[in-house]
DNA sequence: ACCTGAACACCGTTCAAGT
DNA sequence: ACCTGAACACCGTTCAAGT
């Protein structure tokens, strides 16, 4: 039954979870859903929790802190990125760290080992979480399937601003390489978030 | 008609405007509301239009380039954040660009005066707008009204990880200043995206 | 040109009733 | 203990019909 849940959303998406399209995909009413599971969110709650059991941990690379902390802030973005439609659904009933605890404790324990715990530690994991999110729902919209008039190559058409070159112009309006930009992002919030150590320190500096 | 609409949204939030909803609030019925705008995407558009024209402009400070990008960004920050609720209805039907035009013109004004144009000038943009929206779907979603057992301190509470210290998840079971973690977070990818110019130089580097 | 009533195909959810 | 049929209160949307 939450295996039935779980593969509607995967293949269609966090909205195509109906109580209806799960009891006729099973053959049972919705009626019976309610008895076994409760609620909808009950049941999110339920998908939430089997597809987390599925992805565990991940492995982390590189030498010095830095470089741990941002592979394990890479490796939530990549799960997230891959799992998408669930991601999606947990984000629908604010449960994304019942998907990607796993992935956080890593992320934390590589924090803890860079020399950042308490307070900051929080900051660090809720900055990379907001980023993280913020690319999803970036990646969510396809921009081909926009409403009429609302396709980014026609909102800065209109644009013509003196400060601003063509290029630029043209360049807005087309697609990003999301994974790269996710990746850059990351390694911008781990260098100011995670200070170098002194075993460590190579020829960077932050102020 | 649209200014009722746009009073729904800023009260109750963007799934409070629903076609019967604003079709009583003027005493009418929802066909006529489908006669005047056709859709519901389309009235959408309409009150996201409307408040663009409300939102206008903000003033950009700083003396390098770097802090007038940041400042521009955090123009899109505060401006999002205040006005959340709008920018929940428009990001729904992904037309958040619709919204805050001038301020995202503004900020690749700045981007250019520091040197930044063309396809490295929307990487930052987009990265911005990610950030952006990140931290606003973390806002979105008050801690109190969470699914029982959800609630971050009920997650972490069962975390017991000899790599973290206790501290650490306490920490992270309390709620983060987003305004002051947004505003960094920026910082960070103004860094990462803007580089320092000859002139304005400072007691900074990056790899 | 502008508005309505009634209907359709969807939602989540409940409740009495069946085995 | 487990399942169903029928209903309720919601959605967005359409269509023939009114003035």
């Amino acid at each position: 039954m939450v295996d039935a849940a779980l593969a509607i959303v995967s293949a269609d998406g966090a909205d195509a979870l109906t109580m209806r399209r799960l009891a006729t995909e099973l053959g049972v009413t919705t009626t019976t859903i309610y008895w076994h599971v409760g609620n909808r969110e009950q049941l999110v709650v339920a998908v939430v929790e089997r597809m987390a059991e599925r992805l565990g941990d991940a492995p982390i690379t590189g030498r010095d802190p830095r470089q741990r902390v941002h592979s394990a802030a890479v490796n939530i973005w990549r799960s997230a990125s891959r799992h998408r439609n669930v991601t999606a659904l947990a984000s629908s009933i604010g449960a994304t760290t019942l998907l990607e605890l796993p992935l956080e404790v890593a992320l934390l324990a590589e924090l803890e080992q860079a020399g950042v715990r308490g307070a900051a530690a929080r900051d660090a994991l809720a900055t990379v979480l907001a980023c993280v999110a913020g690319f999803l729902v970036t990646a969510w919209r396809p921009p081909e399937r926009r409403p009429d008039g609302l396709r980014p190559s026609q909102i800065w058409a209109t644009v013509d601003d003196p400060r601003i070159p063509r290029s630029t112009i043209r360049a807005v309006s087309r697609a990003v390489d999301l994974d790269r930009l996710a990746e850059r992002a990351l390694r911008a919030i781990v260098v100011e978030h995670v200070p170098v150590s002194g075993a460590t320190q190579e020829a960077r500096s932050v102020e």
